[in-house]
DNA sequence: CGCCGGACATAACATATTTAAATGCCAGCC
DNA sequence: GGCTGGCATTTAAATATGTTATGTCCGGCG
């Protein structure tokens, strides 16, 4: 078995266990990142990808004038950067909400790899697929949802991948965020992400505290979120 | 020279015209839509793709509450209906906003040209980075930006994508979409649509009548939406 | 011609959300 | 021990945005 010693799952929602393995290619040297650090900042150069190993990382991008929005929490098995691919200079920061490992892919590696892995690139495109409809979800949620859904359907969604990788993590898991990068990702003040996530407290569907989110009332929250529940497709046409 | 008779510039703004032509393989029978008709429906069941020929689309997520999210306005050139691969039903609607032709590419014919073509296997994946570049630009349009701005940024973007394709089109077009399309493309109201919009016509950057934009100033229209321009990385790495 | 419906425009009002500010808590540190 | 800074929480006031309602224009259609 190609184990490759870690969580796989984060991304990849799509995917059987037979074409995850395919995924362990993309590997590389092994960087450690310290709880704030950056692995890579907007607008600078940037050439190389990452797969994340350990901890968590978050993508970003900010305004003019200092807001900023976040745009995906990664765990581990995430493969991050990929989007600044396509243009000469970064388009996102990312940065370490804790403690991470992960290894580093120069952007020539992957491209040989790409060509070498006629199936891995086909998978690789149609996990991009699966990024997409991840990214207009969340546009959806953030531009037709009111405040209290907006936060609760963020956190169901770090949840559902929380389950990919730890099926028996219960009703209950640690997010090393704190209430301003809910509001970044949820695009809300922090005053508001405050008094939404007391809302949600109230109501008995979950709590954010300290750093660890429980679930109160899955059921309720799943529904209170309106989120839809997707199903893969069959991979069988590739 | 492998001329397709229709722009292919809308999409793939990253590449060279040595790799457009390279889209060009994907092609299939031809479809005609009337205007308001559909190409399929989200929830729904289907296995194709295509390739916008003529004609204007757009891509929107419906919330369970009767909201409406636009997603992406798509001009000829453009591939449509991608992000559906992941899934076992579509994650968007597909509407005709003009009379439309479109051809239409089974997911198996994709899957074997993707197969057969490994260097255009690359160029989509590229591709896909570039549009999710798009959807990350999008959400943080609307998660953190006023609504005023969020409208300027919204058509300021669709007149970078017709500039692709038509060079010398001036500083007005025909853009066939109708205030309510604009407050679900950026999130708000279509009161408040129509206030941004009165707005921007007041400062002197831009008009919306009957279907047509007028730039009136566009380096202020530029400087007021405050979004960067990007330029493509090079894919020698390919 | 008169009627109708869709799109646009605007006003008045209601609500959601932001901003600013103050407080409490707590861990790190001198 | 007392200070400091980051984070959470709450309040009040200011502002942005949504909702509802009304009028107008205009093109299609009987």
């Amino acid at each position: 078995m190609s184990n490759s010693g870690y969580a796989r799952f984060a991304s990849f929602a799509s995917f059987e266990r037979r074409d995850l393995e395919s995924f362990d290619v993309l590997t590389g040297p092994l960087r450690v990142v310290p709880k704030g650090g950056f692995l890579c900042h907007e607008g600078q150069p940037s050439s190389e990808l990452y797969r994340l190993k350990s901890g968590w990382l978050c993508c970003s991008i900010s305004t003019q004038d200092g807001a900023r929005q976040i745009t995906k929490i990664h765990l581990p098995g995430d493969l991050v950067g990929t989007p600044s691919m396509a243009t000469d200079v970064s388009v996102e920061t990312v940065s370490a909400l804790t403690w991470a490992e992960v290894e580093v892919i120069p952007l020539e590696a992957f491209g040989r790899t790409f060509r070498d892995h006629p199936r891995l690139a086909a998978l690789l495109f149609l996990w991009s697929q699966e990024e997409r409809v991840r990214l207009m979800h969340q546009m959806t949620l953030i531009g037709r949802h009111a405040a209290d859904r907006r936060v609760a359907a963020f956190l169901l969604s770090i949840y559902q991948r929380v389950l990919l990788s730890t099926p028996d993590v219960g009703l209950s898991f640690e997010l090393p965020l704190i209430q301003q990068d809910i509001a970044d990702a949820t695009g809300m003040s922090i005053v508001h992400a405050n008094r939404s996530l007391r809302k949600l407290r109230d109501a008995g569907l979950l709590t954010f505290q300290d750093g660890r989110v429980t679930i109160g009332n899955l059921a309720g929250l799943r529904e209170f979120s309106g989120t839809p529940t997707l199903s893969p497709r069959s991979t069988s046409w590739i």
